[in-house]
DNA sequence: AAACAGTGCAACCGCTCTGAC
DNA sequence: TGTCAGAGCGGTTGCACTGTT
């Protein structure tokens, strides 16, 4: 048995609404307040669904809805919450006062999305699109190696790794290497199906880091960590508060390790990786981050305060208190640029894989 | 000035979730 | 336990507006 429709639909009218009937409409919420909206249009005198009242209501007629073009941070707030989120957007738009999840749906597919497609980066993963790049220029690399591709495997679309490892010649490869790499990565496996975090001892972490992420990429290489590490990221939150990045454990779990912390230059943990820091981690990692850390983003713009807090809890939640602070940007080239730094990856024109080896 | 294409956004659609009964 | 209404959500559509030829 199907459901029964909200409403009955004959006679009742579609489209845009009139004046009048957004002065019907609101004049009877006024007085009896939102809800029960089946039974609200025909006590307002209106010949519409009781959804399309409550649709009306809450994305335009709403008094406290804000009117008007996006601020910049709030373009910010939106690209950071959206790398976490998803498209969850009465999420994003509940730390987004005065904006409904449709407005910011629709700013997103029109606008946001847009500009990151221009960028070269991946709206929905918020990845550089290296899965575009020539899998020739790779696999003509001299210093092609297993070991290597293992170090790129945090920046390659799988199915271009797999193409590539398939095509690997047997004898280019130096077995200590392998066995190093490989030895790390048990290492990180067997703990994850001991169900615990590993234990990282002080630098440790570090030298996953530095080994996962070729210097001049480092921004890009958290989007998709080796799948060992992207289960650990969700015991770590970060810190940043003067020239150092610390990763501090969290200690999410019963079984979990006493708090480690590591330190690592800020240049391999810039600001803006956070959202995507956490793009890689687990569903379940993500609820244990919302409801346990307390996330501090950091800010790399000199324009934006250092100390604004970036809560996991927040985002879930609670709105906003209030707006941030409006940066005037007039042209869209000026929020282009803007949008450039926040999502920089520094990739190279002329990216060569040779660089990365 | 007219035709056409592109863009932005309000509104709709269909589905899921939740709580009351 | 099953049914239903209410509410919310994400995706899609249609149309008005704007820019271009």
């Amino acid at each position: 048995m199907g459901r029964t429709p909200c409403c009955d639909k004959n006679g009742l009218k579609k489209g845009p609404w009139t004046p009048e009937e957004d002065m019907k409409l609101t004049h009877y919420i006024q007085m009896h307040g939102p809800g029960n909206w089946r039974t609200l249009p025909k006590n307002a005198g209106l010949q519409r669904c009781g959804k399309s009242c409550r649709l009306r209501w809450t994305n335009y007629l709403r008094p406290d809805i804000k009117r008007g073009r996006f601020s910049f941070e709030e373009e910010e707030t939106i690209i950071q919450l959206h790398s976490v989120l998803g498209n969850k957007w009465s999420a994003i738009a509940a730390r987004l006062p005065g904006r409904t999840d449709n407005e910011i749906k629709n700013y997103w597919n029109t606008h946001i999305r847009k500009r990151l497609l221009r960028m070269g980066i991946d709206p929905v993963t918020h990845a550089p699109r290296l899965d575009l790049l020539d899998l020739s220029s790779l696999l003509s690399s001299p210093q092609l190696s297993l070991s290597n591709l293992v170090r790129l495997q945090t920046l390659l679309n799988p199915e271009a790794l797999r193409l590539a490892l398939s095509l690997l010649p047997s004898q280019n490869e130096n077995p200590d290497i392998l066995l190093q790499n490989k030895l790390q990565e048990n290492q990180f496996l067997n703990s994850q199906l001991q169900g615990q975090a590993p234990v990282i001892q002080p630098n440790q972490f570090e030298n996953i880091i530095n080994q996962q992420i070729p210097s001049n990429l480092t921004t890009s290489s958290f989007q998709n960590p080796p799948q060992s590490l992207q289960a650990d990221l969700g015991h770590y939150s970060i810190d940043s508060t003067n020239s150092s990045c610390q990763i501090f454990h969290n200690n999410l779990t019963p079984t979990a390790a006493a708090a480690t912390t590591t330190t690592t230059t800020r240049d391999q943990c810039l600001p803006t990786d956070l959202p995507r820091f956490c793009n890689g981690i687990s569903d379940q990692m993500r609820a244990e981050l919302s409801d346990n850390s307390s996330f501090q983003s950091f800010n790399s713009s000199s324009s934006i305060n250092n100390s604004q807090n970036f809560s996991f809890d927040s985002v879930l939640s609670t709105p906003l208190s209030s707006p941030p602070p409006v940066i005037n940007c007039s042209t869209e080239d000026e929020r282009e640029s803007f949008c450039s730094n926040l999502m920089r990856f520094e990739i190279p024109e002329g990216l060569n894989f040779d660089d990365f080896m």
